[in-house]
DNA sequence: ATTGCCGGGCT
DNA sequence: AGCCCGGCAAT
């Protein structure tokens, strides 16, 4: 069974393909569009939106405990499904509640609409630009201890840092939320508790040559710049303006 | 060409 | 200190 968790909603179907169609039409309102783009160029697959609107409901699931993470799973409801639309095993549970489980990363809110803002008076009604855009929720761990790591956490974005709504796209695509690509990274809480505390300038191992301290070392890496673009630089963050080290996007 | 950022200049 | 940019290295 694929449960809509819209707020509210309680359609459900049986077909996957069903419940998200009833959320692309309902709730997302663009109508049924053939999965060919005759206009536009190439890769990016379509948003698939309606993926995070609908919970997998079965009468017998098991609960799939991601390796990277054996203690984390007392505050949200564990679920991870990989893209598998039918065909479950069975195993023994007699169980007449239901497991939900959430396709695509962990959202510990259901409705996911009007994401939470931590603390800001916002006008009433509509939030934000009006689209339902998600934000990357990054799991937070508990982290045992590691003070000198504090990187991320604060991928929050102003509630309005800027007045304008800056709105231009480069394409055709509407900017729905990340580049969320297929491949979603999962990372484990192994961190290295760095005593960072020395502050001098031993700059140790320097050779002229090998030094992959600078450049653009990974094609993974997506800091300020690239993810907001040029334009919009005021969402960078401080060092990023200011061509320094980026100090929001560890890694 | 683009991206990340060190080094260094200016206020 | 904050702010900005030249230029280098890596992609
Ligand atoms: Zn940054």
């Amino acid at each position: 069974m694929f449960k809509c968790t819209w707020n509210g909603c309680q359609e459900m179907t049986s077909a996957c393909d069903a419940i998200e169609r009833h959320i692309r039409s309902t709730h997302l309102g663009r109508e049924e569009v053939s999965s060919e783009h005759s206009d536009s160029d190439s890769d990016d697959e379509d948003d698939h939106e309606e993926e995070f609107y609908w919970t997998e409901v079965e009468v017998n699931v098991a609960t799939w405990v991601d390796p990277c993470e054996p203690l984390v799973n007392l505050a949200l409801p564990p679920a991870i499904t990989t893209t598998l639309p039918t065909a479950v095993p069975a195993p023994p549970i007699t169980t007449t509640t239901t497991i939900t489980t959430t396709n695509k990363m962990i959202t510990p809110t259901p409705p996911p609409p009007p994401p939470p803002v931590p603390s800001a008076p916002q006008s009433p009604g509509m939030t934000l630009t009006g689209i339902p855009a998600l934000q990357h929720t990054q799991p937070q761990y508990i982290h045992v201890s590691s003070p000198p790591t504090l990187s991320h956490m604060d991928m929050a974005r102003p509630p309005h840092e800027d007045p304008r709504y800056r709105q231009q796209m480069g394409g055709t695509t509407l900017s729905s939320s990340w580049p969320r690509s297929s491949t979603y990274l999962v990372s484990c809480p192994v961190k290295n508790i760095v005593a960072g505390s020395g502050r001098g300038k031993i700059r140790v191992s320097s050779s002229p040559k090998a030094s992959p301290g600078r450049g653009k070392r990974n094609g993974e890496s997506r800091k300020c710049r690239k993810v907001y673009g040029m334009e919009q630089r005021d969402l960078w963050c401080t060092q990023c303006k200011w061509k320094k080290a980026c100090s929001r996007f560890g890694e």
